[in-house]
DNA sequence: TCCATTGTTTGACGACAATCGAACAACAGG
DNA sequence: CCTGTTGTTCGATTGTCGTCAAACAATGGA
C-alpha cells in the first residue's frame, strides 16, 4: 500500500481514459484537480461515501488520468496533466473546457 | 421505426458522448466514418455480429454521435461533426487524433 | 407474390461496475 | 501505547453492458 501504481505514458490507453472520464462524479475530480491543482482525497466535499470516492479514485488512477503522492496519513491527486498532453493532445483541454466553466 | 430518434444538439451530454466513444469498436466506428464519410451499418467489416453492430450503432446514435438516415433497405449513418463541434470544441478531433493515424 | 437482403428487437447469459457498510492499515499527536 | 484521522480493501448487492442466436420487420427485385 505503501508503493502505487501508475502506468507509464506510453501505456495510456485512450478508451480506459474516455471511459474513466465518463462518470460524473469522476468527471468532477477532474475538473476540480485542474482547476486547484494537488488536492487530498477528502477534500472534495462530494456526496458519495469514502469507500466509493476510493473507488474512483482508483479508477483514475488506473486509468492514468491522475497520480496520487503519499504524504503523512493524505493521499495528494494531481492530474497528469504533461503526459496526457503527450499521449492524446489536445483532448483533456477539450473535455475540461466541454464539461462547462469552471 | 421508420423515424429514428436523434438528440438535438443543445441535448448532447458529455459523459454519455465519452462513454460512447471509450468502446474500441465504436471508436472505431467513429474514426472509419471520419475518414470516409457517410457508410451503410453493414459495410465496416467489422467482426461482430448483426445485433452486436446494431447495439453499437444505437449508444453512438443516442449518445448523439451519428446520424442515421434510411433510404431503402440500408440505413446510412454519419458523424454529426458540426453539432459535435458546437457542444464541444476540439473533442471529436482531439479524439480521433488520439486514436491512431488513419 | 415469393424470396433474399439489411438491419432491429427480444431474450438470455456471463462479466463487469457502482455503491455501501464494515473491517482494516498507516500515520500523527498526545 | 492509545486514540482519532485518512484512506484502502473486502464482501455483498444491485444494476448495467457486451455479446450472441433467433425471430421479426421493411424493402426491393425476380
Amino acid at each position: 500500500m505503501r508503493n502505487l501504481q501508475h502506468p507509464g505514458r506510453e501505456q495510456l490507453d485512450l478508451p480506459a481514459v474516455l471511459y474513466a472520464l465518463s462518470d460524473p462524479t469522476r468527471l468532477e475530480i477532474v475538473r476540480r484537480l485542474a482547476a486547484d491543482g494537488e488536492r487530498a482525497c477528502g477534500t472534495f466535499g462530494l456526496s458519495a461515501t469514502k469507500a466509493t470516492l476510493s473507488h474512483h479514485f482508483k479508477v483514475l488512477r488506473e486509468a492514468g488520468l491522475i497520480q496520487t503522492r503519499v504524504e503523512g496519513v493524505h493521499r495528494y491527486n494531481s492530474l497528469r496533466k504533461q503526459d496526457l498532453e503527450a499521449r492524446f493532445p489536445g483532448l483533456l483541454k477539450a473535455v475540461l473546457k466541454a464539461s462547462g466553466p469552471c
